[in-house]
DNA sequence: GCATATTTGTCCGTATGTATA
DNA sequence: CTATACATACGGACAAATATG
């Protein structure tokens, strides 16, 4: 049963941010109310605050007048998210502590992405690796800070859905983790920091590259 | 006319928003749909839609089918708020580049500062106060990272508004601020980390005392 | 513990303004 | 430029939950 009564007012938001992560709408999309409200079954008024939830969380964009559509994050917001991502993840594994039960949480996601790949099923280990860096930031203690984050991956989700997800885009980073875990457990911050510091470039610079072949083939714009 | 043609999806927010930061309502007050929207001069439905994004914010609290209550922060929120603030923070001085346009910003806000000391307005020195600080995270040139920050700071607001603004707590980081400045300036990020920190644990140390203060005086909760 | 009053949750109808074909 | 579609905004209505006595 667990939530069945829960008022749309909270369950609206919900499924709405499970469509977007889950790419069942496509970023640049526009959400007609109409449409969706009856999709959703539910009124206008409901899911237009449903809209401002997420639209304060950088997962939709509201242009006045004109509606609000799913957002399609640039190679700008690509550039800003591993900026914040330099500060932030590096602060988390700075504050690490042995025994902290987010340790525990990364190793599950290494272990589950690995099994992943065994399977072929490269979403799930995209599932895993964004499942692993949001525990990194628990191990800061800070609900606010891990809020911050999850919704900065959120948007990289987004960013995902606009390119296709090959193999290449996350097979190399399973082994990345691994290894700044192993270092971050024997308690090596310095070595752990490079290795964050490797992970980030080459992902940041993966991502980039689709972007700039998504865009040469489908043209501009 | 200027804006008259803004929307109220938008101005109602904003308006609100600034009702919070300035004290107008007290942290932990209900808000009425039916007497706020009467006294805003707009709907329950868009008064609604307001809502949910301060709430997004964390300025507003959402207990469903309660209502919404203004923010009141707790010790644990001062207390996450600051760890939030040594990663950002930290990371913001470590990428500051010479020539940023955010450190004539700071600047300003140093001198502002020293100015409304001398006119003995300590509510002004803590308004400056702010504004240096979510100015030093835009050194890192991140619009995320200070979004994240910036409605971090309007919590922190909340909590001012619960202990008295006396003197003590605003007067001596107006040096602080100015010495950290200087740091960043001369380029010697050592010094100015250790500024930094020394201002946060002397901040941290102010807010909890007062809060500790506050607590005795009034009784538990 | 119960009955009542208040408030939130949810939806509809509609009028108006804005953008786009 | 006209026309159409859609978002905006409002007020009213009722159900459901909560607070009050």
């Amino acid at each position: 049963m667990s939530q069945a009564t829960d008022p749309q007012t909270t369950r609206i938001p919900h499924q709405l941010r499970e469509m977007l992560i889950s790419g069942e709408v496509a970023p640049g999309e526009k959400l007609s109310e109409q449409r969706l409200a009856q999709g959703l079954g539910t009124s206008r008024n409901t899911l237009r605050e449903a809209f401002r939830t997420l639209a304060a969380e950088g997962l939709l964009i509201h242009h006045p007048n004109r509606g609000v559509f799913v957002a399609a994050p640039d190679e700008a917001a690509i550039l800003d998210i591993y900026r914040l991502r330099r500060v932030v993840q590096r602060g988390a594994v700075e504050a690490a502590l042995p025994g902290h039960p987010a340790l525990k949480d990364m190793a599950e996601c290494v272990a589950g992405a690995e099994q992943a790949r065994g399977a072929g099923d490269w979403r799930g280990v995209a599932t895993q690796n964004m499942a692993y860096h949001r525990a990194m930031v628990r191990l800061a203690d800070s609900p606010r800070l891990s809020a911050c984050f999850d919704s900065t991956m959120a948007e990289m989700r987004l960013a995902f859905g606009q390119i296709e997800d090959s193999a290449f885009l996350h097979e190399p980073y399973i082994e990345l983790n691994a290894g700044l875990l192993r270092a971050i457990l024997r308690g090596n911050h310095l070595t752990a920091l490079a290795q964050l510091d490797a992970y980030l470039n080459r992902s940041e610079q993966a991502i980039l590259g689709a972007f700039a072949r998504m865009r040469s083939a489908t043209g501009s714009r």
